[in-house]
DNA sequence: CTGTTAGCGCCTTCAG
DNA sequence: CTGAAGGCGCTAACAG
């Protein structure tokens, strides 16, 4: 029923090997033994069948891609990049590779299940992006799981994730989420605000951590009292940043400026300043993180700490690829730039 | 070097064929044995081998997902929605499916390419997402495509967009792009709007005519001549949105409406008009379509169609998984809600 | 319920 | 540069 190589092969009349040589550019094969082989492929419409040419070969053209939401920009961002980086050449059969980005959903299982998934593939590379959960359990199943993928041949890179300690074979390129939360902090401390709210995301995201330690960082600099009430946790979603705004007024309505984890919780946050009778930001200042493309839209525009994601996430995709030579040690670490915008302002009187 | 089945058997003194029967779990199996197996599997650290698996049973736990744009929501949401439905149990091997999205950046050739590359890995089941590109030649290829995939065993199903006519194997779950938006022009023309700016999507893809085809079926139905110089063509994104609202205004500057192929489009488009001192809706309205989880923190709010991406997405998941029975005739549409917000209102006098 | 026996379709030495 | 031959690891009849 399906045409496989030995029927390509009888039509151009030379063996399966030469087809598969062909087929595989990775080999000398005369010009035109090759070209009465393609035209054999095309009159026969042939497909190469992946699976037998991965069990044989033991490798496979797939490059997994691990997002912790696949409806989020920011990852949907990164795993574009990624993924443009990796559909060219380079691939075995015909130089395809086939990059797939799986939506753990900010779920450990589930991030543990796609990553054997992809063992159980063979998978050529693995990407994991955006930051990990802190649980330690999870942490090391984790790390173990990328430590034989990386034993069985499979290039582990991580993009916006911080290294992992137990896997050192993983290639990292890592966000400088603290250094970024100081510079955003810093700034509005500079603008005069000493009472600031703070958004944070989840609780045991490394993400999470970072941001707020910069944050904090630049509080401590400035000898700012970090008030516990400031600091409300929630999710890297709207909804989130709209009730814990409603949160941080309540503990405290003196409070003239509200940092939120990412841009998204900030447009929240604005919806609940809006929503309460306050004007941003000369009633109190808004800022985000990320610099999403919709950001410079909000009204008025966030001011936020930009991250490179698109060339980060090319960058992570190259180097899985082989493509270009991981930054020394394995490690590198990717800055923000503050993006100062019209949500940020000095503090009411 | 690597553990096999072979290896699992003989540790568990059972035949491989045991072996990959509780692995499969589709075949009856004396629960000690089981467990035996899997506590052999357990101790050997044993990972199956995808590819040698999916080449004996001539199918695989692959299920591609293909998107138009995976850094736009519209798409994020139905891939996650999709994926969610596709992760659980269900699959061969240990009841684990691979979701797997791949980007296509709206090209044909990308969408071709993936499309081959989910064929030799012989996936379940494809699922394509979004408008489709209405070139003639292109669409041919898809649909031969479609045909062969469908014909190797694979299910496929389409997800907002139009069937294919030249692949009737193909389920599809058709967003009623034209109905919206007949709606919604009809709204605006409600509030007595007689002059409508329209801001397309790209030229060749269905999304963009059929919402462009309900927009003018409302106009005729109102008897209202549509000018050539309201509609303006351009990208789904915001600075596409940007840029033609300023070319309309310079077109047209007494319009007192502009409504957008996709809400952010619609973003950029409240962008240029506050940029050009226009207050939304007092001087021109705006309205959007799909009602992206930003639209509602647009300021105003925007007024936009609501699309259930979400449902549709886990729809499509389920069909594609034999969960859930295709609509009769393969072919179900689903329609958009109209979502009157703030950015629409009575035209200026 | 379990073991035996053939392949699945391709890649890759090894000769020529 | 090309052909022949063996096996990659697993599944699916078929017996028992």
């Amino acid at each position: 029923m399906t045409v496989t190589l030995a029927d390509v092969a009888a039509r151009a009349q030379v063996s399966p090997a030469t087809v598969s040589r062909v087929l595989n550019g990775n080999y000398p094969v005369a010009t035109s033994t090759r070209e009465r082989v393609l035209r054999a492929v095309d009159e026969l419409d042939y497909v190469l069948n992946g699976p037998a040419s991965s069990l044989a070969a033991a490798t496979s053209d797939l490059v997994g891609i691990l997002v912790n939401d696949i409806a989020d920009p920011f990852f949907g961002i990164m795993a574009a990049a990624i993924q443009s980086e990796i559909g060219g050449p380079g691939g075995r059969a015909g130089g395809e590779r086939l990059g797939v980005v799986c939506n753990t959903g900010g779920s450990p299982e589930r991030e543990l299940t796609y990553l054997t998934l992809l063992q159980r593939q063979r998978a050529a590379a693995v990407v994991l992006t955006g930051g990990a959960v802190e649980d330690t359990a999870h942490a090391s199943a984790v790390s173990a799981k990328l430590r034989k993928l990386a034993e069985a041949g499979t290039k582990v890179v991580l993009c916006g994730r911080p290294p992992a300690p137990e896997a050192a074979e993983a290639i990292a390129l890592t966000f400088d989420n603290r250094g970024g939360g100081q510079q955003l902090t810093e700034h509005l401390i500079g603008l005069g605000h000493r009472r600031l709210g703070y958004i944070a995301g989840p609780q045991e995201r490394t993400t999470t951590r970072h941001r707020l330690e910069g944050h904090r960082d630049a509080l401590a600099a400035h000898g700012i009292e970090d008030d516990p009430r400031w600091t409300v946790y929630g999710r890297y979603d709207r909804r989130s940043g709209y009730e814990a705004t409603l949160e941080l007024l309540r503990r405290d309505p003196s409070l003239t400026a509200v940092v939120a984890a990412n841009d998204t919780v900030a447009l929240g946050a604005c919806a609940a300043l809006r929503d309460s009778g306050l004007r941003i930001p000369d009633d109190v200042s808004v800022a985000g993180f990320d610099d999403l493309p919709f950001s410079i839209d909000a009204v008025p525009a966030l001011t936020t700490v930009r991250l490179p994601l698109s060339e980060a996430g090319a960058r992570a995709g190259r180097i899985a690829m082989g493509r270009e030579e991981p930054p020394p040690g394995g490690i590198a670490t990717v800055r923000g730039e503050l993006m100062v915008r019209g949500s940020s302002g000095g503090p009411r009187l």
